[in-house]
DNA sequence: AAATAAATTAAACAGTTGTTGAAATAATTT
DNA sequence: AAATTATTTCAACAACTGTTTAATTTATTT
């Protein structure tokens, strides 16, 4: 087995860690291939231009992250059969593995969902970025979503799936607030407890919009 | 009435909004005095290091906001007494005026909250910017949750503010993504709409941990 | 109207930015 | 082993970075 790390990959942990801190424009290529320790030029050897190499960062995740996550979702969907799959079960396999992974996954992906979280909130790139690697998927869940409550008008179900991603991405994004707010009872990175709480939480958010027609 | 803007707000206006796109590293203080029709060398003259006049904008506009949502808390509180106010009073006594000045309030309230969706799901600014101009605000909200669910675990309520302080940010981030995302039936830009959902969705997702006891 | 203070201007500072080119080294193929 | 391709290094480019200085203009006070 092969530990060492190719100098595209160096590249991509260093990028990944810097850009989660000070962003796109806040971090210079010399810094990037600095923390990489790796020379400048081979930045744009390898990537192009700095953009490219954001580009890189995105989507080496995405693609680890949809497959695991419509895994879910077609399980859930699966057991329930002939029903539709139960609201929260769906609610937790959109949720699950991004704060599983942000958990658990080590820092390189926690970096990234600091990314994700910047980047949703975005004016301009948040829709553009985040369409690009992660509509497919979400209008999966929201198809789910609709199976699941039929009577509800495909507006609301929008709108409630904008809650959802927001209340998601701060989640993830790293931020201690939660913990100088609440005094030291919560904790932004123990991500358990909020998994615990995010799904009755957004549930209950969806169900005030069942139709009962 | 005088309506010549001072340098100094001429300065900050262009500041607002070109940090609402790029964000701080991705702005320099000549980009910003250009677009205010002024010479560099103003903007450290009147507000010191760039900074500084981050900080300035943020302030500028803290300041009236935090006045009005606390004015409408105390208003819906009083209204109620004896009893507790209303939950979902509550959560429209918070989102209110947010969503009503990023709506009508013109583009430099727009960027100014495109401005503050990106730090509140900054790793690091979130938890050392949003603190410092919004915590007190925070507390007020969240005490008088409590007292209208005393039965709950403050945990919860917590972290049920964080997913609210979530899905908030994100709407008024401005990003069109759900505007893709529909098909065109959402549009971001339509905060009327988001507000009429938004306060259901998080007052049952409050509601969800409702302690009976 | 003279004196003082505030605001504006233009020029310059040293350091950094993204990106490129040619030369040198390493890896792979013939 | 020779030839070819892929990778890495070092140096350099013009453009831009935040900030400061001193000179000049405008506004305010005496």
């Amino acid at each position: 087995m092969d530990k060492t790390k190719s100098t595209k990959d160096l590249i991509l942990d260093a990028a990944e860690k810097l850009f989660a801190i000070r962003g796109f424009y806040g971090v210079s290529i010399r810094q990037i291939t600095t923390e990489a320790g790796v020379d400048p030029a081979l930045a744009s050897y390898h990537f192009g231009k700095k953009q490219d190499i954001f580009n890189a960062v995105m989507l080496r995740r995405a693609e680890i992250l949809n497959r695991e996550r419509i895994q879910m979702l077609d399980d859930c969907i699966r057991r329930a059969k002939p029903n539709p799959a139960p609201l929260h079960e769906i609610i937790d396999a959109f949720t699950h593995a991004l704060l599983n992974r942000s958990n658990k996954g080590g820092e390189g992906w926690k970096s990234y969902f600091a990314i994700i979280a910047q980047i949703n909130n975005h004016p301009e790139l948040g829709g553009v970025i985040m369409t690009q690697y992660f509509d497919p998927l979400a209008k999966k869940f929201i198809a789910a979503i609709q199976a699941t409550m039929p009577g509800s008008q495909a507006e609301d179900l929008y709108w409630c799936y904008h809650f959802l991603s927001g209340a998601l991405t701060l989640t993830f994004s790293g931020t201690e607030r939660i913990s100088n707010l609440s005094g030291g009872l919560c904790h932004a990175k123990n991500l358990d407890a909020v998994h615990e709480r995010l799904v009755p939480f957004i549930t209950a958010g969806f169900e005030a919009f069942k139709n009962p027609s």
